[in-house]
DNA sequence: TCTGGGGTCCTAGGACCC
DNA sequence: TCTGGGGTCCTAGGACCC
């Protein structure tokens, strides 16, 4: 066993510029260069006027509960980025543009650039929809005349521009594709950490998110500099044991986490937020539809990707914002829309209804395969629907 | 100006079992 | 005659990510 983890490796993340408002740019080529935003509810397709030109719709335009889910670079210097509420958005860009998010086609462009350096090498970790990790330790080319062919690679499939982080590992290679974004190319060692890693703040670490990053700033650590140098004890007091050594090897830029080529679903779901928050009496018939059509949609996902699942669940959020779970484990695994339901529902029954309701959610997990239980002869079909 | 939708992982207590 | 203890499953909530 020893010695197999002292390997050199050479892991590559890489990031769509954009890339929702990219591939947008690419349909509505005269928005180039403007301030652009996708996001909100799909009513606000461009229109097509009697002379021939497209007409937009501007952020001041819109009424509703939508988030921005991704900005052109010339709308993010207004200040406006992913996850803000786009009523706050328009205050900040009242004339940027506003288009409806259109997943089906940013998923086809999705699948053209991972098949595109899939034809390069194998070695690729899926992490959504614009990003991947890369290990490129087994590749025989030169690090970065590998990494520019990559990146050519991906404009020739899509017309698109990404950015590339290489690395020693996951870590520094995700910190690193952001660093010369868009359209970058930074490769990053060991050496490069004091001045590189260290000024950032400790937002860039990934698993680094709001929360901790308040506890931090409180003890006085903002750049993952500071993070380097805290005592491993004052850490641990705040964040328990592991999280300490977590933080502290992140900090100094270790991270052995391989790169995972596959990996299967662990949760199906589907959610709505409602355009008003709806009263549980009075909206009953509203919400009765709403929530049928939910677990309809968690059964065919489910059937679409051949899983079944056991452990079903609802989500509920109020119109304080306040967010509680159900769930419930069935015996026999299920990927049936009323055997959903009828779980759902015993879920429901358990939760207290005196505020309305903003949002409801339905789940399943503890999912396996069909074709693995028919292998293994656990059930015959007809039981799992 | 109130805050989307789809996920993963972690924690923690109680039940239950050996 | 206060006291086991480790493993796994179930449930609820929260942080975080894209």
């Amino acid at each position: 066993m020893h010695g197999m983890n002292t390997k050199n490796r050479r892991i590559a993340h890489l990031d769509m510029d954009a890339f929702y408002a990219s591939v947008e740019l690419l349909r509505y080529p005269e928005l180039r260069g403007l301030p652009v935003v996708i996001g909100g509810r799909s009513v606000h397709q461009p229109v097509i006027q009697p002379d021939g030109k497209r007409s937009y719709v501007r952020l001041r335009d819109y009424t509703g509960r939508g988030v921005v889910t991704t900005s052109t670079y010339e709308a993010r210097a207004y200040g406006v980025f992913s996850a803000m509420g786009i009523m706050r958005a328009a205050q900040l860009a009242p004339d940027a543009i506003l288009l409806p998010a259109d997943f089906d086609t940013y998923r086809h462009y999705s699948r053209l650039f991972k098949d595109a350096i899939a034809r390069i090498t194998p070695h690729i970790e899926d992490r959504g929809i614009d990003e991947i990790y890369i290990d490129l330790s087994e590749h025989p080319d030169e690090t970065a005349s590998l990494a520019s062919s990559i990146k050519q690679a991906v404009r020739d499939a899509t017309g698109l521009s990404c950015s590339i982080g290489i690395a020693p590992n996951k870590l520094l290679a995700k910190i690193s594709s952001d660093l010369e974004k868009p359209d970058g190319l930074t490769i990053l060692t060991h050496t490069d950490i004091p001045n590189r890693i260290w000024p950032l703040s400790v937002r860039k670490i990934n698993g680094i998110g709001p929360k901790a990053e308040e506890k931090l700033v409180r003890l006085g650590i903002q750049k993952i500099g500071e993070l380097a140098k805290a005592e491993l004890s004052l850490l641990q007091a705040h964040f328990g044991r592991s999280n300490a050594i977590w933080l502290h090897d992140s900090a100094h830029g270790r991270d052995s986490r391989p790169v995972v080529i596959s990996s299967e679903s662990k949760s199906i779901s589907r959610e709505a937020t409602f355009e008003r928050d709806l009263h549980v009496q009075e909206d009953r018939e509203i919400l009765s539809d709403i929530f049928t059509e939910l677990c309809t949609r968690v059964a065919e996902d489910l059937q679409r990707k051949g899983y079944v699942g056991r452990t079903i669940g609802i989500k509920l959020r109020y119109e304080n914002f306040q967010t509680i779970t159900r769930d419930l484990t069935v015996r026999n695994p299920t990927a049936d829309a009323s055997t959903i339901r009828k779980a759902a529902r015993d879920c429901l029954r358990r939760v207290p209804f005196e505020q309305k309701l903003r949002l409801l959610g339905v789940r399943i997990s503890g999912l396996s395969k069909i074709s693995a239980l028919l292998k293994e002869n656990y059930y015959f079909q007809e039981e799992l629907f």
